[in-house]
DNA sequence: TAAATAGTGTCTCTTAGACAATATTAT
DNA sequence: ATAATATTGTCTAAGAGACACTATTTA
């Protein structure tokens, strides 16, 4: 930053702040879990017009010096009770037309929560309802938001294919089955189990070489003592990494 | 999009736009070209405060009905003349003290252009000059655009390696060894020919059973003879797929 | 014929995907 | 022993990267 100098102060004092109309800014969340054997998305339903009583992803202003990414965690955290998960700018949307009240500018984040962490969902000020949604069964989305989604499913697949964020989705001790059926949800399809485990250890030594790029899997040593069956072992993974803000790229 | 009810028409009459503190909204524009065997960015020299004759990249306020992308486009065409080329939306940046006046959330693309239809640059209404600048060879820049050009150019590496963009840098025809020139000037390192070439066709390949996705690369026929030396072949892109407007995924 | 650039093929290593049998636990 | 899930390896095909020689043109 260079230091304002005398005549950029007296600059700066004469700046007619209301000198261009200016749209509204929000920003929405769409937060996935996976739960009940599905991929889930948190939807609210609106309290107020317009597209009063439709279902919407959480979203609200940003305050006005209150950074992007506080403002979507910020609405996360309302939703959900959760803090510090994943969570990466998606797109902005801001067709003129997208909001019939006034021009509104959407940022939309994406985030990744488990689902036992989220505490129950309640109605807010301007929701009568919130729920879990099939990714795969939505009911009908007030403005845009059908893009949205579609745009957020996309990008979820894309991360989950060259990077290791799915444990974001689990507990923290999980089994490679578990981690596999994460998988399979999201991309909605059933995946070989050697082949998914093959490509796990690949993964496991690429990042070992680039330890500053993603999380390691690790071997707990504990089983997951469940059903009258072999036990599974227990993995985790090791953060290496500060968490990756930025979006994808 | 419901249709509105009398409930809800009445809602909106009422609606009051004042009613939250707004952010100013601008796009700003990552142009890049490859020219003079180099990578280039388009800059401009500002003329106002704040960053008073500071190099920035263009841009300028959102319209109060015009789309994100139209805005971007009208930069882009005002600062270049072209229209028609490659863009897409790169992040938004929001940081609220990213600019001392005011609040201001800036939605950043970026284009990618020919040198040759690039008219002769000029100052504007806002910029002393304008010019373009080696992205290896950076002055310092106004506000966040370092951040902003770090952003695109990972971005452009990235698009370069899964995608056949690059043709955008190139003119209608150019030789197989111009097109690698382009790969090594963003990669900045060297390309071996023989591998460059074969994956040129393996992508041929993959393209061509998805024809909705890219570009396809052909033989014109013709050679370009210039030089003592062996003439080369030039090629084309032929366009198989509307336009991708929307960013990476 | 010399200088300059164009054009081309093989080998090795790694990865992706198809595919089935054995191991361990509770009942 | 049976039911249920966990765990493990091989084969083939395709792609990535290292590497060097011949072809064609003009001066």
């Amino acid at each position: 930053m260079t230091r304002a100098s005398s005549d950029e102060q007296q600059f700066l004092a004469k700046y007619d702040v209301s000198q261009y109309e200016r749209p509204s800014v929000t920003v929405d969340m769409v937060i996935f879990t996976v739960k009940d054997n599905d991929l889930k998305v948190l939807l609210v339903q609106r309290r107020d017009h317009p597209f009063k009583d439709s279902w919407a992803i959480p979203g609200g202003f940003v305050g006005t010096s209150e950074s992007l990414e506080a403002a979507a965690r910020r609405e996360l955290e309302e939703e959900t009770g959760v803090q510090e998960v994943y969570m990466e700018q998606l797109y902005t949307f801001g067709d003129p037309d997208r909001d019939p009240r006034t021009r509104v500018i959407t940022v939309a984040y994406f985030a990744l929560v488990e689902a036992r962490q989220v505490r129950p969902l309640r109605a807010g000020s301007d929701a009568k309802a919130a729920g879990w949604f099939s990714m795969y069964d939505l009911p009908k989305l007030a403005f845009d938001h059908h893009d949205i989604l579609d745009y957020a499913l996309t990008r979820l697949r894309y991360k989950l294919e060259y990077t290791n964020v799915a444990f974001q989705l689990l507990p923290e001790l999980f089994t490679l089955t578990e981690l596999q059926r994460v998988y399979e949800i999201v991309f909605n399809r059933s995946l070989d189990k050697r082949n998914f485990r093959k490509k796990l250890n690949i993964r496991e030594l690429e990042h070992s070489l680039d330890p500053d790029k993603v999380y390691m899997l690790e071997e707990t040593g504990e089983f997951k003592m469940e059903g009258s069956h072999r036990p599974a072992r227990l993995h985790r993974f090791i953060d290496r990494v500060d968490r990756i803000v930025r979006g994808f790229i």
